[in-house]
DNA sequence: TTGTAGGCGTTATCAA
DNA sequence: TTGATAACGCCTACAA
């Protein structure tokens, strides 16, 4: 049984119609200036009685369009991933993209043959969330076809176009929010920093503050654990908390580390407290009912899918391969009870 | 600058090799068999050399396949999406298919203008999650193409494949469960139930158990809340404390629903207590975390996802058109502190 | 106002 | 063992 819409072409259309297929694909394409009205509505008709849809893997192989991103992202699990590519989705739709998705698994290999499968595949732009750890093949991959950074940025600069958030700048004032809060020392939680440009933009600012705010070196505060070591991070934390300054607290490098941490917490009977104060960068919709209230620092996801996204197609559009671009959004400090000395 | 991969044809590797296009082709497509060991050779150096890349399009609209399935999700923002989607990811990309993401954004108009685009695009077959209003669609779309709907299915059943959870089954298990605590009232809290078929399961099985186990009016105990109107939750949520039987809890139909009841709570200094249990659908990391920690009940999502990529690309590859089938996935019960009478 | 024909990059059927 | 060549479904000069 032949379908509605499936195995119908143009040429089904025209002969129907009794017309060549090329008024078929002017009627498709909107040029009904040099068309009389009569075979105009004989093709409205026909069309609706086939329900015929232009085949669009034909449509771009002859435009040399796809109409269609791909859109990496380091780890789709995250409810991260899952706002940027709401955003993402929103802005496409809207100006008749397709979005393909693909997850590198937080592994760079996998991240390496996304972009391979990408470039066969006709897609006209790339946003990426990279892992971190394969500048090399973003930066060729940047040569050949527009690429959106999404919040993590390659090492050298200024090459390839970026949506980000001021990280450095949001971590020193969340540090000094600390620091006014009365907080006598900070310890920098985070996984490994590697090549992560969130991770190292945070610790940079994190040894800043540490300098100029705390006076206190930074290499004894902070805190890099290995996740695939369940006995990794509540050792960084016993250390953490051996060293008697108090009131002290916690400056978590994201939100996956913040929930460990305080699963960690829990099973070792830790409680925030006046002396032990917690905050960190994202925030979930649970990020106010856990404890006192966790306060965060997190800029808007889903603009930054929407941006990254406006970016990239405007890019596409003016196939210019004028300067890289950076936009940059703010994360915000929420306060919640987590940071209150008091 | 012609990039490397970007442009390069058949015809490129061919003249420079020095073969035919057709030998190309074959070489792609490893059919080796009848091929001399030095054009092999030759052709080898001289893909690499060009890094050329067979343009996905062109071999689609060839042999009428492009590797590509869409998934449909009613609401990207939510977790659950992510990891269906990293499920359905893992599957495709190891059997060379693309997947392309279409958010719905709970609005049945977007996803029937969804299953339209995805309809001239190209897809070999679709992975819905639907907003649950729009069935004919649904129907249409399965009759032209294969299509899964996973964890939510429509009205009329044994139509399409599907991948859900027991619903009703883990339900009234959860009831069973919160009886066998000691409770003496159940609270079924949602949004409106609609056609969402994960909701219309729970909402029966809890009317089942009002009747069966705990012996009353289901419909006192159903609050169904206005999540548009900030005040309707609040409002219901009263209306259910009002009550004196006592200890009660509250059966909360999804994530969302858990989340906004605590907020809910907090704001109002209601806690949880030996008088009031809470317990529901949908486990994210932070319900432990939570007071005493959040009784929850849910099944694996990404299993959910990868099982709906497996379903559907069995059923592209073998073109029949059998019976739909059905897999169903257990709910698993995490009980903790929050339906814990002492 | 409409139609013819060539081409987009592959695959596949012949033939050599 | 290899090569012409005709599709695949659509777009678009160029003609009529």
């Amino acid at each position: 049984m032949r379908t509605a819409g499936k195995g119908i072409t143009i040429h089904d259309v025209a002969s129907r119609a009794g017309v060549s297929i090329t008024t078929v694909s002017r009627y498709m394409n909107g040029f009904y200036e040099n068309m009389s009205e009569s075979t105009r509505q004989r093709l409205e008709q026909v069309i609706r009685e086939l329900d015929y849809r232009p085949n669009a893997l034909a449509r771009g192989l002859k435009s040399q369009n796809s109409m269609t991103i791909g859109c990496v992202m380091a780890d789709m699990a995250s409810p991260f991933s899952a706002l940027l590519v709401k955003g993402i989705n929103a802005v496409c739709r809207e100006q008749g993209y397709k979005v393909l998705i693909l997850d590198a698994d937080n592994d760079p290999r996998l991240e390496t043959e996304a972009y391979k499968s990408l470039l066969n595949n006709p897609v006209e732009g790339i946003i990426s969330n990279t892992t971190g750890r394969v500048d090399g093949e973003l930066l060729a991959v940047a040569a050949a076809i527009p690429v959106v950074l999404a919040d993590r940025v390659i090492e050298t600069p200024g090459q390839i176009d970026s949506v980000v958030s001021d990280n450095a700048e949001a971590s020193f004032a969340a540090l000094r929010y600390l620091k006014e809060q009365g907080y006598r020392r900070v310890g920098f939680f985070s996984p490994p920093v590697e090549k992560i440009s969130t991770r190292t933009a945070r610790l940079t600012a994190f040894r800043r503050a540490e300098e100029e705010l705390f006076g206190r070196d930074a290499r004894e505060d902070t805190f890099l654990y290995d996740p695939a070591d369940p006995a990794s991070l509540p050792g960084a934390l016993q250390r953490f908390l051996e060293d008697g300054t108090k009131p002290c607290a916690i400056f978590s490098v994201n939100g996956a580390v913040t929930l460990e941490l305080l699963r960690t917490m829990r099973r070792q009977g830790i409680e925030l407290s006046e002396e032990l104060g917690l905050c960190g960068f994202d925030d979930w919709a649970w990020s106010e009912l856990i404890g006192p209230g966790i306060t965060t620092l997190v800029a808007d996801t889903y603009e930054m899918g929407v941006r990254s996204a406006e970016l990239l197609l405007e890019r596409i559009r003016s196939k210019e391969r004028g300067p890289a671009r950076c936009i940059e959004l703010k994360n915000v400090l929420t306060e919640r009870g987590s940071t209150q000395i008091r």
